[in-house]
DNA sequence: CGCAGTCATGACAGCGCAGTCATACAGCTG
DNA sequence: CAGCTGTATGACTGCGCTGTCATGACTGCG
């Protein structure tokens, strides 16, 4: 454990001691000049960033936790998927904790890990973080887990223990109800539902926000698909509601279902939205590019990772301070082409394949899919 | 600074000291115990590890990262975008670095930031990681960063000073080169070309792939149109081939603007593939469900996260070895309905919008966009 | 002018581990 | 059975920083 340059490797990195000493000060006023705090003068600070600069110092983050008992740093566990959701939520809570002064640990769950958040969570303990992060967890019975930081859930309500959990984001039900409402509004009769995997918080949101609106209007509820978030699930799902016969709405739980799905309905001859209008749940980049331009629900994903954090670095800072409730985020319908009002006739040669492609335009409405698409949400 | 539980809270955490008291044995004991260490009899690891599960003992990584001078965390810079390959990329070297027993520290730099990657680098530095994962970087001029751990770079020639740097992922050459050829097989004459933002070493390997397809058939090199990796960019590149009038086949440096490019050019009045084949990169989840199914290069992106952590971890671990060589990523085209044989007349009424949708079909080849979706890739 | 209050700095201890070395004892060997 | 070697354990120390307290120098004010 000498210093200075194990086996001709570089020469040991340089420790405040050594900005200290060619400074001229003690090592203390090293720290001091680096935490920023106050009782430094000027001339000090100066001597102390010019050595500092000199030798190429860095501070030794394992030594400042040790000491202080923090690390300035957040974990978060999150699914291991490249959903489009769950990336951008991602990107977003990196984003506002970086800003706070936080650096990141991340942990994936592989998804049906039994136990993957709990474990995820210990080890993310183990490596001490300051406050947790839990990302679109899926609900594996109520894990309760007994913790000693701040956990913020983002995308589910605070189902984990303990008093120092602050939750984000469990706002989707609204934005389903809204999109759902949409459609009826539209006139169509009733609206079917393609489900996101009810394991999800996410997905159980929506289909609240569906049935809500269904029941507000005391409309019937059609069975529901679940799918898997993916275009495949979708495509399996389209099948079906292709062979039902009396499908002219639905609701897809996310974007890429709402593309398997379409793909699905095209194909058994159905157009969308001649003859089925679709709604999609996140606004994905290419949903304004795909035949037919989605109409879809945005999703505030940066409103939802800047109260998140800012919540949780409350809860690390202020533990008694009040918390502040999270803003409700606005619901944006981005209206695009893949919804209309529904077929005026009882629709013939359903649910069989007609020629590919569509052909005439008979009762296409307006909104067609050889408009440009839209980029433009529509702000409710 | 006194220990437990100041304030009422929690009843301070339990450490090795106090593991070694219950169980009857020096810290020193349950140091060896946690680390695996030889030389423990079997009777007190038992012990140990009792004592230890009775008090809900936690090792503390500060304390161990400053006493050992290692971590066992991996930096990662990444960009802070959502973009499928990217995001798919961090998911593999989380769980390869989670294999390898690493944690992961995560720093995005955000495109367009100067010297983002330099700072990110230096910010991982202070908290100490053992290594560097270079995910996907920017050509900001040759960062010459000196660091004193070893530093993998994903999809970029090894670029970034210092002696200790691998890399891994730079084989999209010849998966670029195969799209293109496999365009020119189908009998295009020639293959205009989509490109990324050419700051990105993915980019650039696109392009020289498609340009040494060209020239090794002696074809002409018509001149490319950069894009941004969105399908937005996409659409715009695919407004300006179909006003050039003597466009058949297009390689896209993405699924997202292949998809955007797609759709600029159906509004046109050009059908896909019937007037213009289309060849995406990338194989996105949702590539085999738009209209039409798209054929794309599948990546590898679990091998190249793999294969780079394999080789950053030996880099660490054993910094004298032999560093063994990347694998060769294996080629997937993936031909799915999107391409066809250039059409046989020399195409009327092109680059003008005939009536939205297609008609008739003309001189449709094979490969529609009514089949069923392929989700088999063909291995080559 | 003397004393409190502020500002600026340093001495010192200790955070919770792992590294080094010393020690103790068991089983062998010749 | 002296002299080994190999196994199992503990005492002690220090990683590089921050928290606490002590100490001066300087201000302002009665």
């Amino acid at each position: 454990m000498t210093r200075v340059g194990g086996r001709g490797g570089s020469p040991a990195a340089p420790r405040s001691v050594d900005v200290a000493r060619l400074a001229g000060v003690s090592q203390k006023t090293v720290s001091r000049v680096f935490n920023g705090e106050r009782y430094v003068s000027d001339e000090v600070r100066r001597r102390v960033l010019e050595a500092a600069e000199e030798l190429g110092y860095r501070m030794n983050n394992a030594a400042r936790a040790l000491a202080s008992g923090r690390s300035r740093t957040i974990g978060v566990v999150t699914l291991g998927t490249a959903l489009y959701g769950p990336a951008t939520l991602l990107i977003g809570v990196e984003r506002a904790a970086r800003d706070a002064g936080y650096a990141l640990r991340v942990v994936n769950t592989l998804e049906g890990d039994p136990g993957g958040v709990a474990g995820a969570v210990e080890s993310l303990l183990e490596q001490g973080v300051d406050g947790i992060v839990v990302s679109e967890p899926i609900d594996e019975g109520s894990v309760s887990l007994s913790v000693d930081v701040p956990v913020l859930v983002l995308g589910a309500p605070a189902v984990f223990g303990g008093s120092r959990t602050v939750a984000a984001g469990v706002g989707a039900e609204p934005l389903a109800r809204a999109a759902t409402e949409h459609l009826l509004d539209l006139g169509h009769v009733t609206v079917h539902h393609l489900a996101g995997p009810q394991g999800w918080f996410a997905a159980r949101d929506r289909l609240g926000g569906w049935r809500a609106a269904l029941s507000a209007r005391g409309r019937e509820q059609p069975p529901v698909i679940e799918g898997d978030w993916s275009a495949e699930s979708g495509y399996a799902a389209g099948r079906e509601f292709a062979s039902a016969g009396d499908v002219t709405a639905v609701f897809a739980a996310n974007d890429d279902m709402a593309i398997g799905l379409i793909r699905a309905l095209t194909e058994a001859g159905l157009r969308v939205p001649g003859d089925v209008s679709v709604v999609g749940f996140d606004d994905v980049p290419v949903a304004a590019y795909v035949t037919p331009p989605l109409t879809t629900m945005r999703q505030p994903f940066d409103a939802v990772a800047n109260d998140g954090i800012r919540l949780l670095v409350q809860a690390i800072e202020k533990p008694d301070a009040e918390p502040a409730p999270a803003h409700d985020p606005p619901v944006e319908l981005v209206v695009r082409a893949s919804t209309a009002p529904p077929p005026t006739r009882k629709t013939p040669a359903r649910g069989r394949r007609t020629a590919s492609g569509s052909s005439g335009s008979a009762h296409s409405p307006p909104g067609g899919d050889s408009r440009p698409p839209l980029t433009e949400p529509t702000v409710n």
